[in-house]
DNA sequence: TACACAAATGGTATCGGTACCATTTTTAGA
DNA sequence: TCTAAAAATGGTACCGATACCATTTGTGTA
């Protein structure tokens, strides 16, 4: 469909031929401006700044055969847990004229692959993935993609090129150990929601289950599937849900800050004390975790560390560095205040 | 699996080949399979799964002159306000096959320059963009951009081509309307932290503004620009700061739910009893708004919608819907809880 | 001045799809 | 059975950049 005069873009034909170059010579001025005289050069910005021209990306990535996009799926956007990340990612990224591509899958095992085809049909320079693939045909699919696959917020055993994050099965253990060992709670139970496959938080449990059964042999753990988007409501009903199966119940261990603000809000509702009467500890330290009235301990997870590292791989990567640490590990910290 | 032996994808003309069929034909089943026969259609379509097939976006978008790609262009991710209007947004675009850039201007004003042709360099079909641009330079790069775009959580006078929000300027004077004439406050100030410059913050204080004139002949506002992150500390130091300069003032309208919060926070630690000796009342109605212990007062947008009709009219002019509808209001409703 | 070599510039093929039109095959109706 | 129209398929010329190699121009040294 031909496109209306006056809305077509000028092209590198038409600087070239205002400038009286070739367009070759308008392509050095933009990608290797060191190459080209200083007469001609200034020749070319002024025909580039007359005629309002912008290059084509698609042009330039189908020729050169490589685009200026990484491509970032990530399971939600909405829990607002990965946007340090993403906005520290994002910023890097553009000062290196790279843009960022985001797409959330919602947990959602389906959509996941469309959206993965979709990314990939960008040939992306790198792709970010918050949620590890066990499937076999989408690891595949990965294994052969060509572009960098950097795994985020979890430390895979096998990453497909890279991982950039922590382990959440330690997470689980030490912030479990540290409510058992230094705060003297012996009836700990584990609250999560998962949304359809979170391999995160799942490892987080198992870390939870796996020093609950070296130490207590008892394992207090509810997944709120059917109703939790893991917001804050869910905490409360959480929180019900755990004190009346299990009444003795000392402190809580939450998978998620909101489910741990939640969870506060209902046990003060309750006429509870926190934490002489329920301890409760959360995961991700999101910024209202120490404002506002609660003083939440948890897990501290450097997020913006995250995107640092996964920028720096990219344009490394981009600019043919060989980086042979395949597994980024950023750790995490376990914040106590006054809620434990 | 096997790593091809070259990284280089399959090609159409691939495809083509083992199903013994010409190119255009493979096109034809990826893009409207309707043309193509039952059994074509099926041989192609194993060809494309044996040979793991993903057509390459740049190439498509060069020979068609038309890309799948949204670009929007936010103020800050970090705030959280934007979060569900692009949540929404890309939720509906991915359905439809298109994929949305996202990047955010927060740093240097010269650096949005440049993201601005970065994003343009794609040659979207919409650019959505959370703040408006008054320097001349840009809005006319923007009205000769050729794709929709879409000013959005404001309604300018004269949209460039869409505008999807609500007015500014009425929220911020109904909501000091609503403190004046229905809770009876007569001493009202305002607080905001503009970073650089934002116009819808603008807006709000200047209903706030328009109001007070008419009504009370005092401006009691506060913008700290410096300290500025809009974050909970900054309520803090707002508030203080306001009953310090004005001692008497017995409400005070935050241009964000997150300073809301913060004053909040701060008034009850310094004893002082919400809403008795002071209201207080916010704007956005943030997930917190509501919940954890606050029940905030504040103006609630519907930013989900607006990513909805966002979509929409991308889609519609994809398919060649004509929407004569430049402006369109999705509203807000002042929300009364506890804190006024 | 001549010559070698570096710097600057240009010509052309090509990336992988889609548009447009042409051609072949199938179907329906007289 | 024949013919016209519809359905299915194919051929070819692009889209707008960059890669690669060729060529011209400029510079320093013998």
């Amino acid at each position: 469909m031909p496109r209306p005069i006056d809305e077509r873009w000028s092209t590198m034909k038409e600087v070239a031929n205002l400038a009286g170059v070739a367009k070759i010579t308008v392509s050095r001025v933009l990608r290797s401006p060191d190459l080209v005289s200083k007469a001609t050069r200034e020749k070319v910005e002024s025909a580039i700044n007359e005629l309002g021209y912008v290059p084509e990306a698609a042009a330039g990535a189908l020729s050169s055969g490589r685009s200026q996009i990484v491509a970032a799926n990530i399971s939600t956007l909405s829990g607002s847990i990965f946007l340090s990340t993403i906005n520290q990612l994002s910023n890097i990224l553009s000062t290196h004229g790279i843009q960022l591509i985001l797409s959330n899958s919602e947990y959602s095992e389906e959509m996941e692959f469309q959206q993965l085809s979709a990314l990939i049909a960008q040939r992306p320079l790198g792709l970010v993935l918050s949620n590890a693939f066990h499937n076999t045909k989408r690891r595949s699919m990965l294994s052969r993609i060509g572009c960098k696959v950097i795994e985020i917020w979890d430390l895979p055993e096998n990453p497909i090129d890279y991982a950039v994050g922590f382990s959440n099965f330690d997470a689980g253990y030490s912030m479990t150990r540290f409510l058992f060992k230094d705060c003297c709670y012996k009836k700990i139970a584990f609250l999560e929601t998962k949304q359809g496959f979170d391999r995160r938080s799942e490892m987080r449990f198992q870390g939870y289950k796996d020093f609950q059964l070296k130490h207590t042999n008892e394992v207090r753990a509810v997944d709120l599937k059917a109703s939790g988007k893991g917001n804050i409501h869910d905490g409360t009903v959480g929180l019900n849900y755990i004190l009346n199966k299990w009444p003795d119940t000392d402190a809580i261990f939450c998978s998620g800050d909101v489910l741990a603000i939640g969870a506060v809000c209902e046990a003060r509702r309750r006429g509870l004390r926190v934490p002489k009467d329920i301890a409760i500890s959360g995961f991700g330290d999101i910024e209202f975790s120490n404002e506002y009235g609660i003083e939440l301990t948890t897990v501290k997870v450097r997020g913006e560390e995250i995107g640092t590292r996964v920028a720096n791989i990219i344009v490394g990567a981009v600019e043919g560095a060989f980086n042979t640490n395949k597994s980024i590990d950023v750790g995490y910290d376990i914040v106590q205040r006054s809620t434990t």
